[in-house]
DNA sequence: ATGAAAGCGCTAACAG
DNA sequence: CTGTTAGCGCTTTCAT
């Protein structure tokens, strides 16, 4: 193993020569630079960054903590988080907790926080009173639905606008009876409530009751439950004309659902997806979508979360901001 | 920040004790371990990971190096691996280089790999000869199709064998004219050279030739692209009554243009995918789809790099790993 | 512009 | 069973 001594004595100077060399500090020789840069090619010398960080407090990563990483909509978040931090100089490590409460509640413990400049956390099990009783010093931004306590940053989608821009697009083309798949009867703080209390709105908007039979709740958000929903809903009888769908898998299964109904989409049967994913537009036919501004959710979080870390003593209190979305427009509307 | 000695001071012990407690050391005594957990637990103490690590050289965590996050076949094995590294005590970081070559080179830097105990990568840009000019002590093992030098280990899935498997069971079904969409007419080490290398065996095994036509080459692996070529196979009016596709999600966009065409899928043509991802079953019709055993895969990888971690020492020669595919047969072939 | 000294928090090795 | 000593490789501070 290189030391910097080892670089020192090879280039005729101090350690702290070096590590100003190194650390592209102003103040060294021209000649002394161009020696110590020699000295540390030569040698192939890396910094240890465990000393670095035991010295400084710091260690350069930004972690990212999320439940899974095989959905999509998390694969793509992490990814480009990944890119924003990236390009600010930094490098991301992502964390999967599974979901799982006491797996969150050891990725949020003050002894792995230590091991980031800052961390980006998503978490489904813990609430506000979970996070209240910890103490640590890393800055940390939530993302996602979960509600945190109001001394933290927090960004989250806008799910009700979302929504409510999506059914009502469906309203104001002729549609009459908009079915929610995926919707939430009862609930407050997580996703498909959220979804649900825009599509509540848009009728309200419109001054239309909402059908509770045409709201449908399914056990996840698969291709499957699409599919089986939207079957369901027909064998039942339920007469409907367009399908709002709070995520774009099960949209995917619901078109699937209605090609096998012999239902055209969009003349018989419009449907809206949630999330814009990439397959979005390879769908036949190519599925409108609620596009979430995941990049600009993904650069938010990161400038936040940067903010935090270059002024870690600032106590201002934390800042929840929601990002807009916006509806796209595809063959599956009319 | 509450320190080791802090917690030695209030339990009246040396840090050394504390460090026996902390990392269930034995030669304790019973009332002296009761007494310092007290203590930790009191002031809230967590062992600073940078100390630790510059002290012992190792670091607990296991590095995974992937070129991107999003796509399903990647963010499936992320999501395996760390649940097998967290089954055996470590924890698993992720880190993506979107497959840049720079970005590779820096993700395999010393400096970098020191971060971990061991090192678990994919790499897409570079070669053998990259990685023999390389010198680094962490632990590494390799994984997918990109050549390594033979003292590192390797797994790889097996992919020419999971393709012979597959187009052998459509030409013992009567099909006779078995496109492969994906294919790669001229190529070696790569996953769509290595799947046609099996194409052709099970033709040859079958005392077929193969029709060159039928080998369909495509940009990348979406959806679309497998929507496109089967459509563009239909309209030049080659006749095929099988599909061999590298890839689910080309089986994918195959499985929709035929559904086009209607052509009935499998009696007018049968289809296999690989990968069996989670769609699979769930597409209409169910897709048959060769498992290249990612489950094994994860768990022999963390298993390798498990007894290199456990001794750093040991020279012994890199193991190079293929585990076995297996055609899990549905709805889509007879 | 460069260097010397001190110490970040922890644990290996040895002493008692 | 418990404590003492020394030092991992780096950077902060202060001196030159």
């Amino acid at each position: 193993m290189v030391r910097m001594v080892d670089v020192a004595r090879a280039a005729g100077v101090s350690t702290m020569t070096v590590s100003n060399v190194v650390n592209g500090r102003p103040g060294v020789g021209t000649e002394t630079r161009t020696r110590v840069l020699a000295a540390v090619d030569e040698l192939g010398y890396q910094v240890n960054a465990a000393a670095r960080s035991l010295r400084t407090g710091r260690t350069g990563a930004i972690g990212l903590v999320l439940p899974e990483l095989d959905s999509p909509y998390y694969a793509h978040l992490a990814d480009r988080l990944s890119a924003a931090v990236g390009s600010r100089g930094r490098h991301l490590l992502v964390e999967r907790t599974g979901g799982v409460r006491e797996r969150e509640l050891e990725a949020v413990s003050p002894g792995r926080l230590r091991r980031y400049d800052g961390v980006i956390a998503t978490l489904v099990q813990l609430g506000s009173r979970d996070l209240s009783r910890l103490r640590f010093e890393t800055p940390v931004v939530f993302l996602g639905e979960s509600p945190v306590p109001s001394r933290f940053d927090h960004v989250v989608m806008d799910n009700v606008g979302g929504s409510r821009q999506a059914t009502s697009h469906l309203l104001s083309t002729r549609s009459r009876h908009v079915a929610i798949v995926g919707g939430r009867r009862a609930g407050t703080d997580d996703m498909a409530s959220l979804r649900t209390l825009g599509y509540r709105q848009a009728h309200a908007d419109a001054g239309l009751d909402v059908d509770e039979d045409l709201v449908v709740e399914v056990g996840c958000c698969s291709w499957a439950d699409g599919y089986r929903a939207v079957t369901a809903l027909h064998d039942a009888g339920r007469a409907f004309d367009a399908l709002f769908c709070v995520t774009d898998a099960l949209a995917t299964g619901a078109l699937r659902a209605l090609a096998d109904l012999d239902l055209h989409v969009p003349r018989d049967v419009q449907v809206v997806g949630f999330d814009n994913g990439e397959q979005a537009a390879f769908l036949v036919p190519r599925l409108s979508s609620v596009e979430p501004g995941n990049d600009a959710i993904a650069e938010l979080v990161v400038d936040l979360l940067e903010q935090r870390v270059q002024d870690p003593g600032d106590a201002r209190p934390g800042v929840t901001s929601t990002v807009t979305s916006r509806l796209v427009l595809r063959e599956s509307t009319r």
